[in-house]
DNA sequence: GCCCCATTGTTTCGTTCGCAATGCTGCTAC
DNA sequence: GTAGCAGCATTGCGAACGAAACAATGGGGC
C-alpha cells in the first residue's frame, strides 16, 4: 500500500535505525508484510535492510536523499515526466528529484535518451530497456557518484537538448537557486549551456533555505516544477525572475 | 583462508547457484565459517548471497566474470599493479582483470589516478579514498556499465598517460587479442591512442580461443601480463609479434 | 624452549527469515 | 443480494542468520 510506505519513510528517515517488529508494531502490521515493505522499498533503493533492522541509505549517496520527503518528490517527478516526449532525449543532473524523475520515465515505458552526469542515475535505471543512458564524462565524485570538472562541459558541448532537468538545495530571493557544492553547480552550468530550458525540481520546503552557490541560469528560459506546498510569497519571488512554475498534485 | 575461497568460487561458478550447508559440508567446514567466508566474497562482488544459497553474479555483469579463474585474474592484476607509480595516472579499460587492478591499487594505498571508461570500476573503488576516478563519457552499456561510442573518443583525447591496461577475450596468431563486443573494441582504441604503452592483461585460458574483433593495437608498444600456465607455442606466437610477455606467479 | 598475540574456525543461543497455507476485505458480474 | 474472484495481510514452522564467547592453530620475539 503505496500510504504505509510514506509512513515507514518518514520514520525511517527520522531514526536512521529501526528495528523490523517495532516498524511493524507501530504501523499495525504484522512483521511479515512489514518485511515485504521494506523489501519493496530496499529494491527501489531508499532503505537499506540489515538482519532484523531497517536503515537509511547513506545520506551523502543520493539513495539516502531520496527517502527524504519521498512522496513529494516523486509526484514532482511524475509531473516532470509527463513533459518528455516518448522517443525525446533529455539532459538530467544529479539531484534526488532528478533520479527520480529517471525513474518514472523508466517504468511509463516511454523509449528516452537521458544524458546525464550521474552514475548514480545510470545505475539505477539499469534495468530499464526503454532507456538509453549517456554518461557524461569527468572527475567521478566517491560520495554522490556524479561526475563534475572540466570534462563535464567539454562532454557536454557534444549535444544540444530542449530540456534540462535539475535539483536544487535552495532559493535565495533576488538570486535564484542554489547549490551547496560548487563542482556540481559548475557541472550545472556546464549542460545548462546545451539545453535551451532548465527545468528545476525541487520540493517546495527547499524555499526559506539557501546554500552558498547561486546556479545563475540567468539568460536560460527557467521552469520550476514543485509541490502545492509553495506559499504564494515564494511564488511571487519565483515568478519575480521570471521563472515559470508547474505545480505538481 | 584464501585457499577456500578460490574453491569456493570454483564451485560456485560451476554450479551457478549453490546451498551454504551443502557447500561447507563439501569444503569441511561449519556453515558459520561458511557464511563468514561467502559475505566477505560478497563484499568483493564475486558472489551473490540469497537465503540459504550463494549464487554467481549475472555473468554479463563484470561482477559475475570477475568469479571465473579468480586466482589467476587477482594474480595477474597484482603484477600488473606493481607497475604502477605511486601518484600515477594510468588508464583502464573494463575487463573483469582491469577491475581487479583497480582493486589492487586501491587495497594497495598507493595514491593513483584512474581514468576509465567502466563505470562498475568506479564504482568498485568508490571506499578507496587513495583513488580518483575519472569516468570517461560515453553511451552508458546496461549490461556491462561501460561506456561506449563516439564520446569516449573525444573524451579520451583530453589525456596522455603511460600506460592503458585492458583485457581480452582471445587471440588469434599473427593478428593479436580479441574482443567479442565491436563498441567496446573500439573504445580499447580510442583510449589507446591516449596511452604510449597498452599492458594487456589476461589468464593463459584465453589463447586458444578467439572471437570476432581484433584489437588491432598495431603501431603501440604492447605487452601482455598473463599467468605462467601460457604454453611455450603461444609465447612463440606473442613475442613474434614484439609483444613483451610478463607472467605472474 | 617458551610465551604471547593474532588469526581462523567452532559452538551455542536467541532471533529473523522465507515459504506456503489460511483468512480477510472489497470489488465486479450476474 | 450474493457468488466468485483477486489482492493483501496473517499465522505457523523449519531453516538460516548474527553475535559473542570459546577453542585450535601458527608464527614471531625474547
Amino acid at each position: 500500500m503505496a500510504k504505509r510506505d510514506t509512513q515507514i519513510l518518514e520514520i525511517v528517515t527520522s531514526e536512521k535505525k529501526v528495528e523490523v517488529a517495532q516498524l511493524a508494531e507501530r504501523l499495525g502490521v504484522s512483521t511479515v508484510t512489514m518485511r515485504k515493505d521494506l523489501d519493496a522499498l530496499q529494491a527501489r533503493g531508499l532503505v537499506v535492510r540489515e538482519h532484523g533492522y531497517a536503515m537509511l541509505a547513506n545520506p551523502n549517496d543520493v539513495g539516502g536523499r531520496l527517502a527524504y520527503h519521498f512522496a513529494e518528490k516523486r509526484l514532482i517527478a511524475r509531473r516532470a515526466a509527463a513533459i518528455v516526449a516518448d522517443g525525446g532525449t533529455i539532459m538530467v543532473e544529479s539531484g534526488s528529484c532528478c533520479a527520480l524523475l529517471a525513474r518514472e520515465l523508466a517504468d511509463s515505458g516511454k523509449t528516452v535518451t537521458i544524458i546525464t552526469n550521474s552514475a548514480f542515475i545510470a545505475n539505477y535505471v539499469r534495468d530499464a530497456a526503454n532507456v538509453t543512458v549517456v554518461l557524461l564524462g569527468g572527475t567521478y565524485q566517491r560520495d554522490s557518484q556524479v561526475m563534475v570538472g572540466p570534462l563535464v562541459r567539454t562532454c557536454a558541448q557534444e549535444f544540444y537538448v530542449d530540456q534540462l532537468f535539475v535539483g536544487t538545495d535552495g532559493w535565495i530571493d533576488g538570486v535564484g537557486f542554489t547549490n551547496a557544492d560548487q563542482m556540481r553547480a559548475d557541472a550545472v552550468r556546464s549542460m545548462a549551456e546545451a539545453a535551451s530550458e532548465v527545468v528545476v525540481l525541487t520540493e517546495s520546503e527547499k524555499f526559506g533555505h539557501h546554500s552558498a552557490m547561486p546556479l545563475r541560469l540567468t539568460g536560460k528560459r527557467v521552469t520550476l516544477v514543485t509541490d502545492d506546498g509553495i506559499g504564494s510569497e515564494w511564488r511571487a519571488s519565483v515568478e519575480r525572475l521570471g521563472i515559470g512554475i508547474c505545480c505538481a498534485s
